[in-house]
DNA sequence: GAGTTACAGGTTTTT
DNA sequence: CCTGTAACTC
C-alpha cells in the first residue's frame, strides 16, 4: 500500500485519521468525499479495527459496491469483504431476516415494492367501502409512509389528536383504519414495505435490548455517507446503534438534500452537534471537480437559501467556458441542440460519449431528448424511469418466485392468481379476501383449506383454485432441490406465460418475450456471481438463493444495473439520480418555471429551497462545461404550453454566463418543417386549424425569423392532418429503419409517388414486404 | 368470467 | 402522452 496519507489535503487527513469519537464531514461537492471515506476505513482497519466492527452506510448499493472495491485495492480482498457496507434498507433489510421471528415476521418475508403498496391500500379502500375519489390510495400510501418515517404507529396515530385533526379537516378521517388495516395486512401476508425496514428496525432495537447490545457491540465503527438525507427513523437507528461507541462519522453536505419528500430531515445534519459529546467538525471546501465558473456560478445560485451550514466552497481549477445557457422554441428544438452540441464537443475534443450526461427535473422530458439523440447517432442510456424489474411481464414471473419464497405474500399472489388465465375472477379473489380477513389468515391458507372454510365458491372454481395451489406446492418441492435459476425457468415453462405473451400480436409483445428471456439471465448471473462468492470462503444455502434474488431485486436502484455498462453512451437521468456523479459535460434541460422549479415546489419557502438546491447538484455534477436550456413551448399532457425560463437562470451571476444565440437556418422551409411541426404529434395538430400559425416572438435578439408563417390554407381538417403528415413523413429515406404501431419494426426499401400519393416499400421483420401510403401509415422512424 | 373498448385522470423527485 | 379502471358484450 502507498503512502495514501500524502495524496490528502489537510482537511481530508484530518478526517481520515480521527478514529474515535463523534465526527461530522461536511462535504461540499466535487471535494472529494468518497475518497475521505474509503481510506478513512482503510485506515481504522490499517490501524487494527477489526473490518467485522465497520458499518458503513451509504445512499446507494452502487456507491457501496464501489466504495468497497476501493478499499480491496488498499486493504486485500478478504478483509474488505468483511465490512458491512450498503444502504440502510439493504443494510437493516439483512438483519431483520436473522432476527425476523422476534418481530412475528417469518425469515424469508417479502419486501413490498411501491407498487405492491399501492394496490394493497387501494384494496383496503375498496373493501372499507370508501369514496377513491376522496381517498386517493397513492396519497393515502404517502401519508402513512410519513407517519412511518416518523416512527408514528398506528397507536401513536390514536394517541396524538392533532394527527387525528389534520385528516378530518382534510376530509379523510379514515386514515387511522386504513392505516390499521394495511399494518395488519402487511404483516399476515409476512411483507414489510420500503419504511418498514426502518420502521421494524427500530422496533427491533428498541424492544429487544439484548438484540441492541449485540449490534452495538458489533458495530463499534460506523459511518454515515449522505446524512442529509437520513430521515427520522434513520437518525434512530444510527443514534441506537452509535449510542455505546459513539465511534460515529457522518459525511454529508447541507446545501445538496433533495430527499425532503421522501421524509429525509434536513435539521439531522445541522443538529449532529447537539447529539453527540465533543463532535469534531471538519470541512471539505476545496472543490476538485469543476472549472471556477462552474463552482462560482453555483455558489452563486446556493448562496440564495437562507438555511445552510457555514461553508466556502472554492476551487484552485482553472476558469474554464463561463456556463452556456440555450433559449429554444420547443422541446423538439432543445432536443436537438443538445444532440448537436453534444456532437460537435464530441468531434472538437475527441470525447467520448460517456463524457457526457444529461439532466433533467421529471423523467418524461427524456423523451424529446432520446428522439434527438437517435437521429444524430449517439449510443445514449437511460437511468432510472420504469425499471426493469417493474415491467407487468417481468413483475408477474417474480410473483410466482415470490409465491414459492413466501406463500403468504398477498399482493404476489393476486397477481398470478389468474394469470394465465384459469377462470378465477374478480368476485372469487373479493371472496377469498374477504375469508381471509373473516378467518385471520392469509388468502394461501384459505386456499390450502377451501372445503374446509366457508366460503361461497363452486365446485369447479374450487378444482381451479385447488390446482394452482398444487402448482404453487410443486414449485416449492422444485426450490429445495433446484438453485433460483432453474426454478424460475421451470416456473416460466409450467405457467406457459411465454406462450401466452407469443399469443399477443402487438409489436411490444415481442419484447415482453424478450424480457423475460433477460430475467432469466439476470438470475442466472446473479447465481453466478454468488457461488464465486462461495468459493472465496462465504457461506451460503443454495435453498436460499432464491430469496436472496428477490431481496436483491426488491431494493436495487437503477443505478446498480450493471447491464449495458461497457457501451459508450451518454447518461440519460433525473437530477436526484446524478447525485454523487459527475461528468465532463452536463446539460440541464428544462429550466422553466413550473418544471425546475417544479409546480408542486413552489408553495413554501422550504420547498423552494430544496428545489434551488437540487439545482445546485445538477450544476455541480459537471467537471469542464456546463449547459442550461430551457424552451419555450413545450407538451405537457399531449397539450401545448407556454413556459418561462427559470427563476434559477437569473439566479446565477452574470460574471459566470454566457448566453448561446440560436442557430437560424437558411432555409425557412427546414425551419418549419423541424421547428413547428417536427415535433407536433399528429392527431392533436388535426384540431389546431393552423390556417396561420403565430409564430412566438422570441425575447431579445433574434435574427431573420418572420413574425407569421403562412401555410396555403387547406380545404378541410383532414387535409390539415396530410399536410403535417407529409411534412412529417418526407424525412424516411430509403434504408430508414422505421416502426409501424401493427406491423412493428421493418427496413424502407423503395420510395415511390409524390405528395399524398407517396408509398413506401418496407420490409417489415415479422410480415415481410409490404407498400404502405405514407399519408395513412404511422411510422415512426428508429434510424 | 373473459375480452374489448372508452374514458378519466394523472407527473415531481426514489429506497 | 400513458395507464388503469368502468362499462359493455359475448
Amino acid at each position: 500500500m502507498t503512502n495514501y496519507l500524502e495524496e490528502l489535503n489537510e482537511a481530508q487527513r484530518a478526517a481520515v485519521v480521527q478514529k474515535d469519537g463523534a465526527m461530522i464531514i461536511i462535504a461540499g461537492a466535487g471535494s472529494g468525499k468518497t475518497r475521505v471515506l474509503t481510506y478513512r476505513i482503510a485506515h481504522l482497519m490499517k490501524q487494527g479495527v477489526d473490518s467485522f466492527s465497520i458499518l458503513a452506510l451509504t445512499f446507494t448499493n452502487k456507491a457501496a459496491r464501489e466504495m468497497k472495491n476501493r478499499i480491496a485495492k488498499m486493504v486485500g480482498d478478504s478483509e474488505a469483504k468483511n465490512l458491512w457496507m450498503g444502504t440502510f434498507h439493504s443494510v437493516f433489510a439483512r438483519i431483520l431476516r436473522s432476527e425476523a421471528d422476534k418481530l412475528g415476521f417469518p425469515r424469508n418475508f417479502t419486501i413490498y415494492d411501491t407498487q405492491d403498496s399501492v394496490r394493497l391500500i387501494s384494496a383496503i379502500i375498496k373493501e372499507m367501502q370508501l369514496d377513491k375519489d376522496r381517498y386517493k390510495s397513492k396519497q393515502v400510501l404517502s401519508r402513512i409512509s410519513s407517519f412511518k418515517n416518523s416512527l408514528i404507529t398506528v397507536k401513536a396515530y390514536y394517541a396524538n389528536s392533532e394527527l387525528q385533526e389534520t385528516d378530518k379537516m382534510a376530509n379523510r378521517p379514515k386514515i387511522g383504519e386504513i392505516y390499521q388495516q394495511y399494518v395488519d395486512r402487511c404483516f399476515k401476508a409476512g411483507a414489510m414495505d420500503f419504511d418498514d425496514l426502518l420502521l421494524r428496525t427500530n422496533e427491533l432495537l428498541t424492544r429487544f435490548p439484548d438484540v441492541l447490545a449485540k449490534y452495538q457491540d458489533r458495530f463499534r465503527y460506523i459511518m454515515v455517507d449522505e446524512y442529509q438525507d437520513t430521515n427520522h427513523s434513520q437518525y434512530l437507528i444510527v443514534r441506537a446503534l452509535a449510542d455505546r461507541f459513539q465511534n460515529i462519522c457522518v459525511v454529508g453536505d447541507d446545501s445538496q438534500s433533495i430527499y425532503a419528500f421522501r421524509g429525509a430531515n434536513i435539521q439531522n445534519i445541522l443538529n449532529f452537534q447537539r447529539d453527540y459529546e465533543e463532535v469534531k467538525i471538519f470541512k471539505l471546501e476545496q472543490n476538485y471537480r469543476s472549472t471556477s465558473n462552474i463552482v462560482e456560478a453555483a455558489n452563486s445560485v446556493i448562496d440564495k437559501n437562507k438555511t445552510k451550514l457555514d461553508k466556502e466552497i472554492w476551487t484552485d481549477n482553472d476558469k474554464g467556458e463561463k456556463v452556456k445557457i440555450m433559449r429554444t422554441l420547443s422541446e423538439g428544438e432543445e432536443g436537438r441542440f443538445v444532440a448537436n452540441s453534444i456532437f460537435d464537443n464530441k468531434m472538437n475534443h475527441q470525447l467520448k460519449n460517456e463524457d457526457f450526461a444529461i439532466l433533467y427535473r421529471t423523467n418524461s422530458q427524456s423523451r424529446a431528448i432520446e428522439d434527438a439523440l437517435r437521429k444524430k447517432d449517439i449510443t445514449y442510456r437511460i437511468f432510472g424511469g420504469l425499471s426493469f424489474y417493474q415491467r407487468k411481464e417481468i413483475k408477474d414471473i417474480l410473483s410466482y418466485l415470490r409465491l414459492i419464497v413466501n406463500p403468504n405474500d398477498e399482493e404476489a399472489l393476486k397477481r398470478v392468481i389468474n394469470y394465465p388465465a384459469r377462470g378465477v375472477g374478480q368476485t372469487t379473489i373479493e371472496r377469498l379476501s374477504v375469508a381471509a380477513n373473516h378467518y385471520k389468515k392469509s388468502i394461501f391458507e384459505i386456499l390450502e383449506n377451501i372445503d374446509k372454510v366457508d366460503v361461497k365458491i363452486n365446485a369447479s372454481t374450487k378444482l381451479k383454485l385447488h390446482n394452482f395451489v398444487t402448482m404453487v406446492k410443486t414449485f416449492q418441492i422444485e426450490a429445495e432441490t433446484k438453485n433460483a435459476f432453474e426454478v424460475a425457468d421451470f416456473v416460466v415453462k409450467q405457467t406457459k406465460i411465454i406462450k401466452e405473451l407469443e399469443k399477443d400480436e402487438a409489436p411490444e409483445a415481442v419484447s415482453k418475450v424478450e424480457n423475460v428471456q433477460e430475467l432469466l439471465n439476470g438470475i442466472k448471473d446473479f447465481i453466478d456471481e454468488q457461488n464465486e462468492e462461495k468459493e472465496d470462503g462465504e457461506e451460503r444455502k443454495t435453498d436460499t438463493s432464491l430469496a436472496y434474488f428477490l431481496e436483491d431485486v426488491a431494493l436495487a436502484t437503477d443505478l446498480d444495473n450493471e447491464k449495458n455498462k461497457d457501451v459508450d453512451s451518454v447518461s440519460l437521468m433525473t437530477v436526484h439520480m446524478a447525485k454523487g456523479l459527475e461528468f465532463q459535460y452536463v446539460y440541464i434541460v428544462g429550466l422553466e418555471e413550473n418544471l425546475f422549479p417544479s409546480a408542486m415546489s413552489m408553495n413554501t419557502r422550504s420547498e423552494l429551497e430544496e428545489e434551488r438546491r437540487l439545482f445546485y447538484v445538477a450544476l455541480t455534477r459537471a467537471e469542464k462545461q456546463a449547459y442550461l436550456s430551457y424552451a419555450h413551448s413545450r407538451y405537457r399532457w399531449g397539450k401545448l404550453v407556454d413556459c418561462e425560463p427559470s427563476r434559477f437562470l437569473e439566479e446565477i451571476d452574470d460574471k459566470y454566463i454566457d448566453f448561446m444565440t440560436p442557430k437560424v437556418s437558411p432555409n425557412i422551409n427546414k425551419f418549419i418543417n423541424e421547428d413547428i411541426f417536427g415535433d407536433v404529434p399528429q392527431d392533436k395538430v388535426r384540431f389546431k386549424k393552423p390556417v396561420k400559425r403565430e409564430v412566438v416572438k422570441p425575447k431579445g435578439k433574434q435574427k431573420s425569423i418572420p413574425e407569421t408563417i403562412h401555410i396555403s390554407t387547406p380545404k378541410n381538417l383532414k387535409k390539415v392532418s396530410n399536410i403535417n403528415q407529409n411534412l412529417f413523413d418526407s424525412n424516411i429515406t430509403v434504408g430508414n429503419v422505421v416502426e409501424h404501431t401493427k406491423f412493428g419494426k421493418g427496413e424502407v426499401v423503395n420510395l415511390e409517388g409524390v405528395g399524398s400519393n407517396k408509398k413506401a416499400e418496407i420490409n417489415f421483420d415479422s410480415v415481410g414486404s409490404k407498400k404502405l401510403l405514407l399519408q395513412f401509415a404511422k411510422l415512426k422512424i428508429l434510424g
